[in-house]
DNA sequence: GTCATAGGTAACCGATACGTTACTTATCGG
DNA sequence: CCGATAAGTAACGTATCGGTTACCTATGAC
């Protein structure tokens, strides 16, 4: 999973409409592109053009069936993100959900230090909160 | 979660900087903008702005502490989103993940119609295959 | 063949993203 | 106080995004 990839997919999911259309590709597989316009208001090159963007990011696959394009949602991309950022964040998943005096509405300036995510990380932190200088 | 705060938060992580500096404060929780811009080439401006992309969407948590920003990793957004799309997306992981015919290679126009994600998809469908007629 | 329909391409436009340089503010250490 | 350092702001340039209209191609129904 090179970043690159990693930068379309999440490109492609940062947009509402085309996270819709995921939904319809998911509840409607095979459907075709104009069977995805009659869902928007925008216009069907509009839609297109999201459909392009989920394609490059390998989340929606096309299939050629005549002269209609049907489509079908393809969930490789979001299981292999699903897989590097839980194993990349295992540790603090745990820390942050099991913390009971873990608030978010506490977060920024809040001067009661002892009830915020900055905290439970002070507290699970491995000591190195400074660099030493530039890694290469 | 609105869509309009999903938007900031896949839009903070399609970008490897933004990726890097959350693993960076990851590591060295509490640490401040300086110490983030020694691991880039780019400007401290530019920093600066991935870091506030990253604020908006609640990623990272600053903490102000004299004249230094204290920088925390939130992973409430990203457990939001794994909890979102785990449970919409649950029925098509177990398809597409234990169907041993599933080739992503196959994809696109490929002929051979019973190895490929289209086909657990068409296997798995529910039948309503088309739309009949707008959703409101 | 004819024609309606599904799909694709080109050109354009305003807004936003991402980077820069220059300048300003504020706090810490002596 | 004073200088060094952390941070923030302003203005700007280029590229990409997200949408439009207009036009073109191809296939299926009849």
């Amino acid at each position: 999973m090179t970043p690159e990839s990693m930068d379309l997919i999440f490109a492609a999911l940062a947009h509402a409409t085309r996270r819709r259309i995921m939904d319809l590709v998911k509840e409607m597989p095979g459907c075709s592109v104009a069977d995805v316009c009659k869902y928007f208001d925008t216009s069907r090159i509009a839609v297109m053009k999201h459909l392009r963007v989920l394609e490059e990011a390998q989340l929606i696959v096309p299939r050629k069936r005549g002269r209609v394009r049907e489509l079908y949602l393809n969930v490789v991309p979001l299981q292999l993100i699903h897989d590097r950022w839980t194993t990349e964040y295992s540790t603090f998943w745990a820390t942050q959900a099991t913390d009971l005096k873990f608030r978010l509405e506490s977060l920024g300036q809040d001067d009661s230090p002892t009830t915020d995510a900055a905290t439970a990380q002070r507290r699970s932190a491995s000591g190195n909160d400074r660099p030493g200088r530039k890694r290469p």
